[in-house]
DNA sequence: CACTAAATTTGTAATGATTACAATTTTATA
DNA sequence: TATAAAATTGTAATCATTACAAATTTAGTG
């Protein structure tokens, strides 16, 4: 993965801070939040500043390489991944997963003559780590 | 529907305040926030205090008369129905429709020996009314 | 290499939803 | 009525996010 040319080829132009902050989401497959980047990549540009933050996972959410979503209505969460699929939070130990929707066929009749440009799922509940200990 | 004895068959003592919101949320299905359910009630009781709100909703939630959720993370929805249904915002005009799930038979393969306790969805898109305008 | 304009980054202050908490009021109980 | 418990209220604190202006870096020109 070459970040330069993948931010290039978006129409981001390639800072430092911008190759620093899409590399650590593509290796942090954990969906960190803006304090979680910002605390993990401070010792490596210590001039970072929390806005920069801000301000660069917008441009990538706006340049489509980046996606956000937000589980309790508490802090958002960014994922370099950007294939369609859903997240479940264990209840017990935190634990956030990356599921694959492959049944995508949901049915809402209701919404035959809608326009559904995005969908969102999030479950919640207990792991299977957790349920066997 | 008799709010009084809803509320005490849920083990809530129904004070006038407690009343009046459940009330509110049952007739108004268009989710409101706190600040729109605070502001439209606050004619009828004008000592209302917002943090009634806050902790009246919340009493609701803990015991199981009153669902919430979160579109983009801002402010938190509620909502009277509690039979599992996904929710559809409208990106033009805003509205936001309830949408029944009738095939919930999502199949998360990866989630076979999960425990799955809680499904939350929501689409974003255009719906039938602006498309066709 | 200077010089200048544009783009980016930074720090600080403002915003806004939610929560903490202590004081006041209401309700239940003896 | 007197007292304790429960509910409500108002204010202050918290915390994520945004606004904004100053400072820094980058790009383009001669
Ligand atoms: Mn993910
Ligand atoms: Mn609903
Ligand atoms: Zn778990
Ligand atoms: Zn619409």
């Amino acid at each position: 993965m070459d970040f330069i040319s993948h931010l290039s080829s978006n129409n981001i132009k390639p800072s430092v801070q911008r190759i620093k902050i899409f590399e650590y989401l593509y290796k942090n497959t954990n969906h960190p939040t803006v304090d979680i980047i910002y605390k993990d990549l401070v010792g490596d540009i210590p001039t970072l500043s929390k806005t920069t933050v801000y301000n660069t996972l917008k441009l990538f959410i706006d340049n489509g390489i980046t996606s956000t979503f937000t589980i309790d209505g508490n802090e958002a969460r960014y994922d370099a991944i950007m294939e369609e699929h859903a997240h479940f939070k264990c209840n017990d130990c935190g634990q956030l997963y990356d599921v694959e929707i492959e049944a995508l066929k949901l049915k809402f009749s209701k919404l035959n003559d809608f326009q559904i440009d995005n969908t969102n799922i999030y479950l919640k509940g207990i792991c299977n780590k957790c349920l066997t200990k």
